[in-house]
RNA sequence: CGCGGGGUGGAGCAGCCUGGUAGCUCGUCAGGCUCAUAACCUGAAGGUCGUAGGUUCAAAUCCUACCCCCGCAA
């Protein structure tokens, strides 16, 4: 089977990985976005899913944009059977998704219709769901509006991040991609609309949503803080004598029976620094101040003393 | 040349501007106190101050180059 993969973000790499070791599969090419300036030193790095391919010798594409006609025209011309595509990060034009011959997959992050968009897993463990999982949809003109195919679920427990709930999803899509093939390849695949009355959206995140509103409720944030673990990461605000400082917090349990101003520092020592929100307070155990290591409470405490009554997140 | 912070006993930091005795909190070890302890008291060990040069009577501190870690930005 002929079948082009379409993926930039590393979520897509169990995938990929999966189709170039699958011996009826032939990768005939990986399609990624174009290099872009990374890092501090912004070297023009490839994405993990164009190295991945690179050592497996499969031929890489590039195109700066997918709607142009030629783009789709290459596609086209490798005369796929398949196309799966998961978290490449342009929209595909008609053309290209009319390309395959049997269907143009999507690997999505979330169970649809639920959380269609760009950080299905960030949306998911901020809203405090049980359980997430891989969808794997038809792809249609919409965003992620497609018809299911099948999907594969995981719960999400208390100790996930999204970091944590993202490499697992990257798993198991390689799992969902591989009940899904047979059954493409065989035409016995199920095909169910979504319940569009169900539907909802987690737009791409950026470093705002990381930001800590103190007079949310000590759950709410400890869920956000999870979500954004590890990245785009939960941050608030510290003063210091030299201005204020952004704050990292990478773990944070929510506690009841604590008041203060939201943001105030109500004690901190080894366990953590213990934080006033709105009815109640968010113990920080893990943080990272600007320009230092992540490190826990203890450890930083023992640099930057905190006193009792410093209010945090204040521009 | 994208912008910025940092590298000091095992951990986290101060000292650097204004060169001249290695400091703080914690940990470790020993002894003590205690019914007991992660608590408390006393004492001790442990540092090429990122690397290489330079300036100087003298460099953690000033100058130059390089290496590494991190925040922003992507």
């Amino acid at each position: 089977m002929r079948v082009i993969f379409m993926g930039t973000g590393e979520i897509g790499v169990p995938a990929l990985t999966w189709l170039l070791s699958h011996p009826e599969v032939e990768v005939v090419a990986a399609v990624t976005q174009p290099d872009k300036p990374v890092g501090r030193k912004q070297e023009l790095l490839g994405s993990a899913i164009k190295q991945l391919a690179q050592r497996h010798a499969a031929p890489v594409l590039q195109p700066l944009k997918m709607r142009a006609p030629e783009a789709a025209a290459e596609i086209t011309a490798l005369e796929p059977d398949l196309i799966v595509v998961m978290a490449y990060g342009q929209i595909l034009p008609r053309a290209v998704l009319d390309a395959p011959r049997l269907a143009c997959l999507n690997l999505h992050a979330s169970l649809l219709p639920r959380w269609r968009g760009a950080a299905p897993i960030q949306a998911a463990i901020e809203a405090g769901d049980a359980v997430s999982g891989i969808t794997v949809m038809y792809m249609a003109e919409g965003l992620d509006t497609g018809d299911i195919l099948l999907t594969h679920e995981t719960p999400i427990t208390a100790a996930d991040t999204g970091g944590s709930l993202h490499d697992r999803l990257g798993e198991i899509a390689a799992v969902a991609l591989a009940r899904a093939l047979p059954l493409i390849a065989a035409g016995t695949a199920p095909r169910l609309p979504q319940d569009e009355t169900l539907a909802n959206y987690a737009a791409k995140l950026s470093r705002e949503n990381g930001r800590i509103d103190w007079s949310a409720t000590p759950a709410a944030i400890a869920l956000r803080i999870r979500a954004m673990n590890p990245w785009p990461a939960a941050h608030t605000f510290l003063p210091t004598p030299a201005g204020r400082r952004q704050l990292k917090v990478f773990a944070g349990s929510p506690l009841t029976d604590f008041a203060g101003l939201p943001g105030e520092v109500l004690r901190a020592d080894e366990a953590g620094l213990l934080v006033a929100a709105s009815g109640g307070a968010v113990l920080l155990s893990e943080i990272q101040l600007e320009g230092k290591r992540r490190m826990n409470a203890g450890e930083f405490l023992r640099g930057h003393p905190l006193p009792a009554g410093t209010v945090l997140g204040q521009p």
